[in-house]
DNA sequence: TCACAAATAACTGTTTACAGTGATTTTAAT
DNA sequence: ATTAAAATCACTGTAAACAGTTATTTGTGA
């Protein structure tokens, strides 16, 4: 008989917790331990030696499984990692991709899954990310968003954009020209193919930017 | 020995199911059944002589549980109904006091809170809602909006206005005067507290009128 | 150091939004 | 039938947004 797989298993939902842990200790060769916050989840995988660390995305208002992963990163860089979502992103498929974070799993996933995605990370690491998500990762945005670039500059008056501020406010605000504020404004609304200061809220909405 | 308590779940999340199911089985009096969409928990509802029913917020994309609840409200009226959201929300929790819906819990609460909860509907037959949520429910709201009222035609142009329509284009689509649609946006934005458009969007998108 | 993108700014117009006021007509409730 | 709210419209300004063009400076990577 192989040792258990010992997991670490990060969520802020604690109902959530008690009961995966209940079914996964029924149920099979894993070993899991389970946090509800970015802090413990630290602390625990730097005394643990898991084989895995599986995230939920948000854990906190503050920060995200991608943060998480990031973190621990910076510690060592051989544990795989799974992320699991409520719902489907395309903004999160991406991020994780980018990272090249192991796998991406839903929730709406049943048992089996995580099963075969736990399978796939661990033991022929492998990436494993759901067909849905797959799909999402490459797929071309209307209007080709993912071929909008702003720079630094024009997210930051993005923001204040977002944030009700009129253009004039925006120059006093960052010691520069109203001019230089419309510019600014001006070519975003070209990039993202907004007709007025709404289109702008939206795409910066979209893009976390608020 | 009690009968156990018979409770039907509702979560579009699997795992989450599975995993609950498990930890309710292991651990207590409760008999739970779960099901994963709108539909199949009114079917089982119908079948089941449940004594409660617990759901998610968001079970589909269409669907919500205070949905489930009016619909099934028409069927009978005496099961308690108890709803589970993953993350706080003034506008949920208002929503679901003013249907008089038993329990409001979030995931975040661990399992003994659950048992608290169903022992206060079920047992007692007295409403739950958490500390947090109450907090919430009688919250005075950033510029009174509790009391912002808008009409139909007001919440009409509303809609247009986030699509991203001008003033002029509202006027043509509605066929009414410019100076009408202004009028309209203007009192909305005195009744708002908005001080531009993207004020109104922001006001639009929290109420759902997009 | 050369090249190129990013950031800055100014200029000229046009259009739309913002602000206030006053007024008539429609609709729905008492 | 009366009243109140909702919806309609007009008029006058000012401020801000939208559109296009040109141009200089700053920073960064090849």
């Amino acid at each position: 008989m192989e040792e258990k797989i010992k997991i670490l298993l990060v969520d802020d939902h604690k109902i959530f917790l008690d009961g995966i842990k209940t079914l996964i200790q029924n149920n099979s060769n894993y070993q899991i331990q389970t946090v509800s916050d970015f802090d413990s989840a630290i602390d625990c995988f730097k005394k643990g030696n898991f084989d895995l660390v599986i995230s939920d995305y948000m854990i906190s208002n503050e920060n995200t499984g991608v943060d998480l992963f990031k973190e621990l990163s910076k510690l060592e860089n051989k544990t795989p990692f799974i992320l699991l979502t409520s719902y489907l992103s395309s903004k999160i498929a991406n991020e994780a991709y980018k990272l090249k974070i192991d796998g991406y799993l839903v929730k709406t996933a049943n048992f089996s899954e995580i099963k075969d995605a736990i399978k796939t990370v661990v033991q022929n690491g492998e990436m494993f990310y759901v067909d849905e998500v797959k799909d999402l990762l490459f797929k071309k945005k209307t209007y080709d968003e993912s071929k909008v670039v702003l720079s630094k500059r024009e997210i930051e008056i993005l923001t204040l954009i977002a944030k009700e501020n009129t253009s004039k406010q925006i120059a006093e605000k960052l010691f520069i020209s109203v001019n230089t504020v419309e510019t600014h404004r001006k070519k975003m609304m070209v990039k993202i193919g907004a007709s007025n200061m709404i289109g702008l809220y939206k795409y910066a909405f979209k893009k976390n930017y608020i």
